[in-house]
DNA sequence: AATATTTTTTACCAACTGGTCAAAGATTAC
DNA sequence: GTAATCTTTGACCAGTTGGTAAAAAATATT
């Protein structure tokens, strides 16, 4: 019991020697990079490994060497994806003023519509498909949402903002500003290419137009 | 020339010949209706053949007797559903008076959503893959919606309803209704058991809430 | 009842899928 | 430099996939 060394000489997969090497954290990068662009174009089933082996310019077993399985890829993009995407809601300050609270979460919630399209997407197909792989996750969310509402429920009873139903505010929140990433295609050809480049700029003035006015007291 | 048959020995397949049978007709509907449910959970390519004839309890082969390739079957399922889908759209009465027309679009929306949701989610699997399938249908949405954008802007300017950006308004109005379909799962979790049977009627007076005031000239 | 047509089944196929294995090649530690 | 480790590759596999062909079974036509 004196050495420190734990050789586990059964299968000596990347991800479970005791130092990640640089080449271990370059080429897993790489691969979840292009999970991601896969994974958020054609959900779980769709996709395929090969096709993200290519996307990562590795082939398959090389892949494989790093993430044993087609899941292991598809659950680590996850697990990275929800923090990044409840952070907003953390940020909403009780002690603040209710409709610039609001309008600061919705500007944030917009911008990460923005910039990382590819995760809302993502979270978007394993929605769609019924949530299989996240359900404690989304527990995670219920708690956290529940008590934010309760936050709205105070604002209101104060007389801060019109009275509403929290929760639903929130879907609309999430529905109104993942739109822009989720329905991006539609977005796009309905808007024409004149209109298309400035659909953030403008739905943040539509939105903040809409939740504002339609939140006061 | 003189016989009227054209007998087409070279493929008889169902759907090509000159009258459709009760068979084919029944057959037919209980394979879309069953592909409907997988592809509107897996999307298009996370769908089998297998899968679809199994739960239309056909065989696979006799299931591509009917359609010849599960592209078929999809398509016939796209060309269904946009008409309905637009529907209300073309209800939208520009004679009509602007914050009650917007109000019962919503209702409308919303009820499509609450009774045809796998409808609402094949379409919403095949906008976030980019649309690849519907190019077409969705330059005739843009049409229909360029169109009912200008009703909007003659209500504005005759100072009828707010100043606002006609096109992110129908994007708001899809997003939030066509929400409680796609993000169910998200929804009845968030929401809990006891909330969730209401989600419906609880989300009618919340969008009507939020958009009738916030839309108010 | 005999014929023509439509429907269903059985057996099958080639391409693709997720994943393994052993050996070769490249790095790193000593 | 050499041994130990880490990385990459090519060949491979069993199961699944979309789809076909031909014949059997059921139905409709006469």
């Amino acid at each position: 019991m004196a050495g420190t060394k734990t050789p586990q000489k059964t299968k000596p997969r990347a991800s479970e020697t005791r130092k990640r090497t640089r080449i271990q954290a370059e080429k897993e990068d790489q691969i979840l990079e292009a999970a991601l662009d896969v994974f958020s174009k054609h959900g779980f089933r769709g996709a395929t490994i090969d096709q993200i082996a290519e996307n990562a310019g590795l082939s398959k077993p090389n892949l494989l060497y790093y993430f044993r399985t087609k899941e292991t890829i598809h659950r680590r993009l996850l697990d990275g994806l929800l923090e990044n995407w409840l952070a907003p809601l953390h940020e909403i300050n009780p002690e603040g003023e209710p409709l610039v609270e609001i309008k600061s979460y919705i500007c944030r919630k917009l911008e990460l519509a923005r910039d990382y399209p590819r995760e809302s997407r993502l979270f978007a197909n394993e929605i769609l498909q019924g949530a299989p792989r996240i359900k404690e996750e989304l527990q995670d969310l219920k708690n956290l949402v529940d008590e934010k509402a309760n936050v709205f429920k105070v604002w209101i009873a104060a007389g801060k903002m019109a009275d509403c139903n929290p929760h639903h505010l929130f879907f609309s929140i999430w529905a109104t500003t993942q739109h822009y990433a989720d329905f991006d295609a539609q977005i796009c050809t309905v808007l024409g290419k004149a209109n298309c480049e400035n659909r953030f700029k403008d739905a943040e003035i539509f939105l903040n137009q809409l939740f504002v006015n339609g939140l006061k007291p």
